[in-house]
DNA sequence: CTCTACTAATTGGTCAGACCAATTTGGTCT
DNA sequence: AGACCAAATTGGTCTGACCAATTAGTAGAG
C-alpha cells in the first residue's frame, strides 16, 4: 500500500493501464469543453504521436469514450458527443472539474437523490418482513447527533442501499449504482444542522418500525428540500441564474 | 436503406465492428447466466481462437464488457461481475433475452420511470414560463384515444423530455437518457383503457396550465400506479413471486 | 499429510507495422 | 456555383512480438 490517502481521495479514478490514462485525458477535456460537440476529435494516429503511445492503446481509449457516450465513431472519423447525451458516468470527472457547475450539480443530485429514496422507501415498506424493518431502523440508529463522524449522507445511502436490497428493483438499482460511484465521495462535508438531522432520522425511524410509508416518503421529501435549500443559500446565487450557467 | 423495419425492430443493438460483435455476444452470454459471477472470463487468447479474430478486437471487446460493469479486467484474468452491479446499459439486452425476468422488469421499470416524471413534472412546473407550459400542453394534446397510433408511452416520454428541457436538471437528464435508450422500443403494446388514458392526460393538462405541481406528481403516480396492477395482472402471478424469480 | 517456497506457464499490458475499405478532402472541370 | 473525380486521411482488421504480473503446479520442509 504504498498510496496515501491524499491520493486516494483526490484521484477517485485512476487509471489501470495506458488506454484509460489517455481515455481520461480526452474526458476531461471533452467535459472542460477543450472540444466543441459536434467537433472531431483528433485522429487515432495523431493521439498515438501525443501521448507517445501506439494505437492498440489508442484505439481502446477512444472506445472508452465511446461507452461513456462521449464520442461517436465511425469510419472517416470520431465525433464529439453532447454531455447532456453521455451517461451517469460523466457526473463524477465533472464534479472533480467544473468547479463553477459543481453547486449547481449537486443541488439537482439531491433533487433527483431525495425522490429515489423515497422511492426506495416506499417501494422497501410494501413487502418489508418485520426483520427487514428492524434492519432498517438499525441503521438509522447508527446515526448519532454527538459525533461528527456519523455522516448523515452516508447513513441515506446506506438505508437506500438496504431497502433496494428488500425490494430488489433491479432497475433502481443500476441507478443507484451509477449515482453512489459518481456522486459519494466528492461531496464536501456541509455543516449541517444536528438537531434537525436527529428529528429527521427518528421521523425516518418511525415511519419504518410502524410501515408506513407514506410518512416515510413524505419525511424523506421534506428533509432533502430542506438540504436542498441550504446548498441553494451556501451557492449564494439564485437557482434561476445557476440555472443558465451551463 | 438496406435494412429492413424488421431488422431494426428486432435488433436493436447491430455491432459496428467486430468488436462489439464479440462484445455482444459474451453480454448476452453473462447475462444469460452462462458465466456465473466471480467466474473467469476465457483468456484473450482464447477468445481470439473462438471468434477467429484477433487480440487486438477482443481486447477492445472486453473493454466494452468493463465498461457496461460486467467484467472485471485485472493482470492475471477477468472476472465477471454480478449483473446487479452493472451499468443501465444492460437493461435492453436483459429485456431482449430473458423472457422469464421480462414483465417483472418491466413492472419495476415502471415503478421508477412514474417518479421520475413524476419529479421531473414537479421541477419543471417550479420554474416554467407560461410559453413553456402551453408547450407541455401541446404534447399532452397530442394525445388522440379514437385513434390507436398515438401511444401513451411515447406521449409520457415526450412530456418527461420536455420536462427536462425546462429544468434542465442535468442528473435527470443522463438517467432518462440511459432508461430511454434501454427500454423505449422495446416494451410491447400493452391495451391499455383509452377511456382512463384520456382522463389520466386531461388531468396532466390541467395541472400543466394552472401550474400546479402537486396535482401534476399525484396524477402521474397514480396513473402508473394503475398501469402497474395491469401488468401485474397480465404477468398473472404475484408480484412477491415473481420478486425472487431472478 | 500439510504447509511453504520456488518455478514454470498463463494472462493481461504494451508495442510496431502492415493492409483494406470507407470517408473525407481538395482540386478540377463544367 | 455546383458537380465530379482522384488523392489523402481515417477507422477497421490483422499479425506477431516482448514484458510484467499473476496464477498454477511442483518439489521440498515441517
Amino acid at each position: 500500500m504504498n498510496q496515501s490517502l491524499h491520493d486516494i481521495a483526490s484521484k477517485a479514478d485512476s487509471p489501470k493501464n495506458r488506454a484509460e490514462e489517455i481515455a481520461f485525458i480526452l474526458r476531461d477535456e471533452i467535459l472542460i469543453g477543450q472540444y466543441r460537440a459536434g467537433e472531431r476529435l483528433p485522429s487515432e494516429r495523431d493521439l498515438v504521436a501525443r501521448f507517445n503511445s501506439n494505437r492498440g492503446a489508442v484505439r481502446e481509449a477512444t472506445k472508452i469514450l465511446s461507452e461513456l457516450g462521449l464520442v461517436s465513431i465511425q469510419p472517416g472519423g470520431a465525433r464529439i458527443v453532447a454531455v447532456e447525451q453521455a451517461t451517469l458516468a460523466v457526473l463524477g470527472p465533472l464534479l472533480d472539474m467544473r468547479e463553477e457547475v459543481r453547486p449547481q450539480l449537486i443541488i439537482e443530485f439531491v433533487e433527483v437523490f431525495s425522490a429515489l429514496v423515497a422511492l426506495s422507501a416506499r417501494l422497501a415498506m410494501s413487502q418489508a418482513t418485520e426483520q427487514e424493518r428492524h434492519n432498517l431502523a438499525a441503521i438509522l440508529d447508527r446515526f448519532d447527533p454527538e459525533t461528527e463522524s456519523t455522516d448523515i449522507r452516508s447513513i441515506m445511502a446506506e438505508f437506500m442501499q438496504a431497502s433496494i436490497d428488500i425490494h430488489n428493483n433491479l432497475v433502481l438499482r443500476l441507478i443507484g449504482n451509477g449515482l453512489r460511484s459518481q456522486i459519494m465521495g466528492r461531496l464536501d462535508q456541509t455543516t449541517s444542522d444536528r438537531a434537525s438531522d436527529r428529528a429527521f432520522v427518528d421521523a425516518m425511524r418511525e415511519g419504518v418500525l410502524s410501515s408506513n410509508a407514506d410518512l416515510l416518503a413524505t419525511t424523506v421529501i421534506r428533509h432533502f428540500d430542506e438540504a436542498r435549500k441550504r446548498l441553494i443559500e451556501q451557492a449564494e446565487i439564485s437557482p434561476s441564474s445557476l440555472r443558465s450557467k451551463r
